[in-house]
DNA sequence: ACGCCATTTGACCGATCGGTCAGATTCGCG
DNA sequence: CGCGAATCTGACCGATCGGTCAAATGGCGT
């Protein structure tokens, strides 16, 4: 779907380029230390041309925290991959913790949002991600009664698979200075491997 | 140490409340969004006395970063309250859940604080928390060699703890949506078992 | 009571913010 | 090419920012 079967207009071509400007600032100085000047430096136009494509700073806003959702929610199908708890977890945490690394500021601005109060969010973590946790735990629930997991709350499990995979983009300088350097590919999967692995085994049914 | 055998001077309670009201507007709208004039509504003060105790807005920010991070070793010691991986593991994790609990403004904070890059702590990164860092390290890899522990990368499973102690400070708006309202204390006692639990099956030695 | 220093305060400053606007320029279609 | 619509841009605006300052007020030892 959404194939380029016109070529883009100069609209959807620069409203691509102010987009892409605006999440590396509003990633780097949360929405009230970005400024519209910032961006437009960034976007390569004048700022009175941003004001052309997104006339106020809290649309752009919006907009860039509307992208970030999409993902978020590409990212969550991964969990009904499969119906084996195992194989669902590992591929979902993969798929969280490949987000954070692939789309880090999308991750910040998320995170930035939560600690604000999700001033624009907050209808979807009412509507949207409310019907997904109701849907999601009934699976584990499920998985839960058919001796496959320890009695756990699915909510918690969440929690803390969401909380693990965002750090990985959030504390990813604090994480850069204590190895001496970015994490590597093969440290990111090693670390990747281990986060799954450490759920896995932690609500595993004993055995 | 530190008893009050003298009252407090004048200078001792204003500095004590312009830093509260600080804490809860930089926990609010980050480091940039935070204003002067709306610290020195909060503190009960004219924004001008404001600067008679904290002469530029970057002082006062980095003496409310000093008081986190004191809050956070503090935290940090009950790591070493026993030689057994279950205990210590479960005590470090309490004592960090707590303190995402009871002090969620710091916690926000000083997550902010990384997703800038750390301007303020890159030091404190760099010394106390490296040698922190390295020296429990250096336990869990004893604990693994006693075989009470699975063969893990130590530093994974702090930055695992990290992330979900903190995640209950950065997320509670979030968590507070899914659950339909702020998390009861017994709520919260049962996610904090739960996540310890968790961890510590899954790096136990297995069997 | 006096005098000295700490504290408090309202008025004020230049800089920068988000946003506006009129006019110049370019695009796309007949 | 011609022309209306879309796009672009520099100049500009009021509001607010962090910070300053001189004068007023208060606390306190002698």
């Amino acid at each position: 779907m959404d194939k380029p079967l016109t070529k883009p207009s100069i609209r959807e071509i620069n409203e691509r380029v102010i987009l892409a400007a605006a999440e590396s600032v509003f990633a780097e100085r949360g929405f009230s230390g970005a400024t519209m000047s910032m961006i437009a430096k960034r976007a390569g136009s004048p700022k009175a041309n941003i004001h052309y494509y997104f006339p106020t700073k809290e649309t752009l806003y919006r907009a860039v925290v509307a992208r970030v959702l999409t993902a978020w929610l590409d990212a969550a199908r991964s969990f009904d991959a499969s119906d084996d708890p195992k194989e669902a977890l590992t591929a979902y945490i993969g798929a969280k913790m490949d987000l954070a690394r692939e789309m880090p500021l999308s991750s910040q601005i998320y995170a930035s949002e939560m600690m604000r109060g999700a001033p624009v969010v907050q209808d979807y973590l009412e509507t949207t991600l409310s019907a997904w946790v109701a849907e999601r735990s009934g699976v584990v629930r499920r998985w839960i009664a058919q001796g496959k997991l320890k009695p756990i709350e699915p909510k918690y499990l969440f929690f803390m698979i969401w909380a693990t995979t965002q750090h990985y983009a959030n504390a990813a300088h604090e994480m850069a200075t204590l190895e001496g350097g970015p994490l590597s590919d093969e440290a990111f999967e090693r670390a990747k491997g281990q986060v799954a692995q450490t759920v896995l085994f932690g609500v595993a049914a004993g055995g």
